[in-house]
DNA sequence: GTAAACCGTCGAAGCGCTTCGACGGAGGAC
DNA sequence: GTCCTCCGTCGAAGCGCTTCGACGGTTTAC
């Protein structure tokens, strides 16, 4: 193994001169610079994470906690976790994958080893119960989703209530009336999973703000379950001609079934969706929907990570990204019909 | 932060003495033990990694590549990915994210430096331009797929081509006599993904020995792909009686396309797949299948890792799983017709 | 009874890097 | 010309842990 007391000797410099010109934390002569980097080169020096680490006191790794729970949809967990390894990536940083499952221990375990230098975590719940170790854990982290009470901690997410009120409104500007929300399955809420409540609120505020007639409908995340809530909102509400849907995974399926039933989308039945774009804009009939930006809500995590690693005194505690509704097929005025 | 030291005052005892009673790797008494062990915890001691690493040269850390590509079956990535880190976690190892992005350099990297002492690399293909790389890397890896020349390394897969030929003889059995296997999309085979490849050698080595007619089919993950394969199965082949599937996305719309157009499963079509358990059980129609048995497969990944990292001098280099097939509801007797 | 083997523990060295203080020399201020 | 400052570099200390050799004190072997 190359070490860099061999690309110090190699360069004819010290090693700490070597150190510098890689880290870039003192001025370095043009001259020496281009003789260390080439030495580097020559010698295929790789510095050792460990040590590193040891003097640095910063692992550069970041732990990314992906929930595995049943009723979320994973191409979603997917999207989240890649943009955030290539975000961080970007800072020279990498990602240690850790499930839900490790719950507390796995946090404090690789904050209080030092493996990693800060905490990304997914699927918050309202009242989730790492919030309090995530608060006295003495490296910074982020959260993709917002709990209740969010003080101290830095959260990211999709505005989901106004990404509920946006899809009612728009059924609303168009003439509906009566609209049924078509939502995650019945353990995401009994979790109180943050961002499925918050959609609930919203759509229900912006339909009372409305006077429009609301439901709301747990869905189990299968074609069959898909099947069931079709029929069942065919049956119990006649006059419902707006549905919202927030679960990706039954996003098709309801609308096959629905057609099945003899309700056509968007004549008789305007469905609109909040989920990632490139799933409601390739299914057979394009759905009208409030973006899921994952690429960006993991961006915007990591360069929060990152900020906070840096020091920086101002890291907005809140971020949350203003929903954006992209109309498409699937939604039309209720005259039409 | 309490350091080794720290412990061994309180317990009165040596630094040298706790890391011993920690790793096991000298005898100490019983007694010592103890105190050592209520110092551990009265004191919240935590190894640091990073010195750990440098003094021990193990970080105790595997990387996993997963493939983020088009055309392979997110979930189901998802599924290798978490029984990798399960497992690891037995063996008190950690895993580290690297996307298939990253590439060969990725892989040389935290190699190189030391951040990982192993690789587990997924969606292997036939002449993976990565295989020279982990032959000459100095650290143990483990591929989860088969490459075309798997000399020198270590692979864990299913044996697609016997789970291509059992679905085959299956039908064969129930007197099917003309076949099609439905595929990955067609740019999986255009990189030539080891799997995808496998099973239709198997499809079709089996369909030939039997005599049968068959065809291959390579679909889009969609279900608009879906419709358009039976469409054109019905056009092509009336006598077709007998579908393999391979490819997860797939298989509900494909059936589902079947059967708006006419044809019943099972009574006028067999259907079999290649896919993870879970989902050939859940679906409206219960599909025969040969198991993709992700959970034992990641887990089989990691513990011959874990084997090649203690010096097992006799790790197998090669673990075909042999394919285990489910009679569900989907495959009926050809005279039921 | 003596030698050999073993058990449990200690001290010191060292893993490969970063960082701090120091220092010679060049440039600027006056 | 002197003093001060700044630039570029060096040497040494130290990050927190593991591991090696050594060393008394027991056992065991014969």
């Amino acid at each position: 193994m190359v070490k860099i007391t061999d690309v110090a000797r190699h360069a004819g410099v010290s090693p700490s001169t070597v150190s510098y010109a890689l880290s870039g934390k003192r001025p370095i002569s043009e001259e020496t610079r281009r003789r260390i980097e080439a030495s580097i080169r020559e010698l295929g020096y790789r510095p050792h994470a460990g040590a590193r680490a040891l003097a640095s006191s910063r692992s550069n790794v970041l732990a990314l906690v992906v929930p595995l729970r049943s009723g979320i949809h994973v191409p979603v967990v997917m999207q989240f976790a890649v943009s955030v390894v290539t975000t961080a990536r970007r800072y020279d940083h990498d990602v240690l994958l850790l499930t839900q499952e490790e719950g507390e221990e796995g946090l404090r375990r690789v904050a209080d080893t030092a493996l990693v230098d800060a905490l990304i975590v997914m699927d918050v719940q309202l009242h989730d119960p790492r919030l309090p170790l995530l608060r006295a854990l003495e490296r910074p982290s982020v959260l993709i989703g917002f709990p209740a009470a969010a003080e101290g901690l830095t959260c990211v997410d999709l505005d989901f209530k106004a990404a509920g009120e946006l899809c009612v409104q728009r059924l609303a500007g168009l003439g509906h009336r009566v609209v049924a929300l078509v939502g995650s399955p019945p353990e995401v809420y009994v979790r109180e999973t943050a961002f499925a409540q918050r959609v609930v609120q919203g759509f229900t505020a912006a339909a009372d703000r409305n006077g429009m007639a609301s439901s709301v409908h747990p869905c189990e995340a299968t074609p069959a379950g898909a099947r069931r809530i079709a029929e069942q909102l065919l049956r119990d509400q006649p006059a419902l001609t707006g549905v919202v849907v927030h679960n990706e995974a039954v996003l098709e399926p309801l609308i096959d079934a629905f057609e099945q039933l003899g309700l056509r989308v968007p004549v008789d039945l305007s469905v609109t969706a909040i989920c990632p774009d490139e799933l409601a804009a390739g299914l057979r009939v394009p759905v009208t929907s409030v973006a899921l930006p994952t690429a960006e809500l993991g961006e915007r995590a990591a360069e929060l990570l990152m900020r906070k690693l840096d020091g920086d005194p101002d890291v907005p505690e809140a971020t949350l990204l203003a929903p954006r509704l992209t109309e498409r097929a699937s939604t039309a005025p209720r005259e039409a019909r």
